[in-house]
DNA sequence: GCTTGACCTTCACCTTACTGGAAGGTTTAG
DNA sequence: CTAAACCTTCCAGTAAGGTGAAGGTCAAGC
């Protein structure tokens, strides 16, 4: 398969398959005239790593998917504690999401929301005793 | 009040600080060795600032909030539209962090997690049929 | 008086995950 | 034969929000 065609097959762009390449997560073979050549496993590997971003893991997290994915003595429990471990991620960030919404419908309850400049909201969000809770929780780089 | 006593007040670095002038977001006075000073409308300002970010606003919107507290005829209900938005936005990445947590939960219970290679994560990120959904949701810049 | 720490400036660099575009070689359809 | 549609490499830029380093000034305490 040429590189459009494995682009095709699993829903990246060639520009990503390549970048890929570039950081040593998907190499491929190259056919006579320079093209790259992707064979059944190099789709698999691309396939891993299309489906992989779309559950939220990042190009280094897959890098380690690859590696679990080509061992084929490795402990499937390996691989579910990859997962168990991403899902408590997605729950930290959505506890965090969910925090910032709450903090927001509370500012604007207090909002009347009409012609008038007097606005809660901006009181909330600038005076010493708001009363409201700005936490903000450890950083969640991604 | 100099930098760091703003960076003290507000909770952000002194870096922050400076990089928020450099966008003209929160400009400051200048005394007469040259040290920024910061009035307690400049306080407000940053206040306003560093709240918004800790709720999900960017610094551009940010930028927009800014124009809402200085203008003394807003009115109420253009501050509130601006916060309803931002809570679309949320509920919108909260709905594409449940959705891969789900498809991960899904791939989660159906492997064993045992130390058999066996495992059925990463068929289902790997195969063609694994009757996963992987639909990866408009962007969300941010 | 001297050191230390906080401040000043500017420029450059960091992260992550790409994307755009130039300049050129190849292959395929008509 | 030619033109479109591929492919190649490489360099640069984007987003967003900063941080780091280099080199210089200012103010306060011992």
């Amino acid at each position: 398969m040429k590189i459009g065609e494995a682009a095709e097959a699993t829903g990246l762009s060639p520009k990503s398959i390549r970048y890929y390449e570039s950081l040593g997560l998907v190499c491929s073979e190259r056919q006579e005239n320079g093209y790259r050549y992707y064979s059944p496993a190099n789709i698999r590997q691309l396939t891993l790593v299309s489906r992989a971003r779309k559950v939220g893991f990042s190009l280094e997290e897959c890098r380690e998917l690859l590696l679990l994915q080509s061992d084929t003595r490795r402990h499937s429990a390996a691989v579910k504690r990859a997962v168990e471990h991403k899902i408590e991620q997605l729950d930290e960030q959505l506890s965090h999401l969910k925090a910032m919404r709450q903090t927001l419908t509370e500012l604007a309850v207090r909002c009347r929301g009409d012609e008038a400049p007097e606005c809660a909201i901006l009181q909330g969000l600038t005076r010493e005793d708001s009363g409201m809770t700005f936490t903000l929780l450890e950083d969640h780089h991604e």
